[in-house]
DNA sequence: ATTATCCTCCTACAGCTGTAGTATCTATGT
DNA sequence: ACATAGATACTACAGCTGTAGGAGGATAAT
């Protein structure tokens, strides 16, 4: 499920909140971000409920709002999605295309040494 | 400009034609890959055009079609796009995850060591 | 000249996305 | 009991995306 730059605003919301959101809550969480009309996160909201995207709890009033998808499948798909598409499934490439490109902090260095030097063996 | 997966594509099929492909190449060109009728492929070269993502050399029949962005720009775009989207901006954690998650080869291995050393200094 | 191909132009149409408005129902405060 | 603030449901509508079809002009082969 490919999902659009504000989808993901919605479930950054959600994933915020391990019990859900009612819709007020979900409304002030996105409004300073996004401006949204509390319509315009509703629609969100079930709209994505219909692609299996969202949960809703209708078990009483006011409803509560849950993301259905785990954040960390749908960055892989993300991920995946910018290989294949980019780079051609060259991990390598992408990889050294960002580091050349963005700036690491000392220690994000080291992990990243770190995790380099795990994949030797 | 946000491109959809069958606008890099067309824009794959461009760039590796530098002087550029009348229809029936780029249809070519793309047909295997993507199954689409000459009509389609004519359809996306013109919205392209319109965006700015396609130039058409109209001067002779038939036209010729030229990529209008570069490549590399593009997929610096996309992959600003992700780190921004679902990693706030952290390089090093992007790059983590990619690490994890995909095999690289003993060389590709050496070279980000050798990037790493390089942001050293 | 005729016919078979291309090429280009214009048009179409459904589904998805962004962004609400309206109407209605329901607690809640007074 | 009544007004108010939320919540939910239903509807709307424009723009973008995917995928062509048909008409008409240009070219090339016979």
């Amino acid at each position: 499920m490919k999902l659009s730059d504000k989808e993901w605003r919605v479930l950054e919301a959600l994933w915020a909140a391990p019990d859900g959101l009612a819709l007020g809550e979900a409304v002030e969480a996105l409004r300073p971000a996004t401006g949204w009309s509390r319509n315009t996160v509703l629609t969100y909201l079930t709209r994505m409920e219909a692609k299996g995207l969202v949960t809703i709890d209708k078990s009483r009033a006011p409803h509560r709002y849950r993301a259905a998808v785990d954040r960390e499948a749908c960055a892989a798909q993300e991920r995946r999605g910018l290989l294949d598409r980019v780079y051609q499934g060259s991990a390598g490439k992408l990889v050294a295309a960002f580091l050349k490109e963005e700036k690491l902090t000392a220690q994000e260095r080291e992990e990243l040494r770190k995790l380099l030097d795990d994949m030797e063996v």
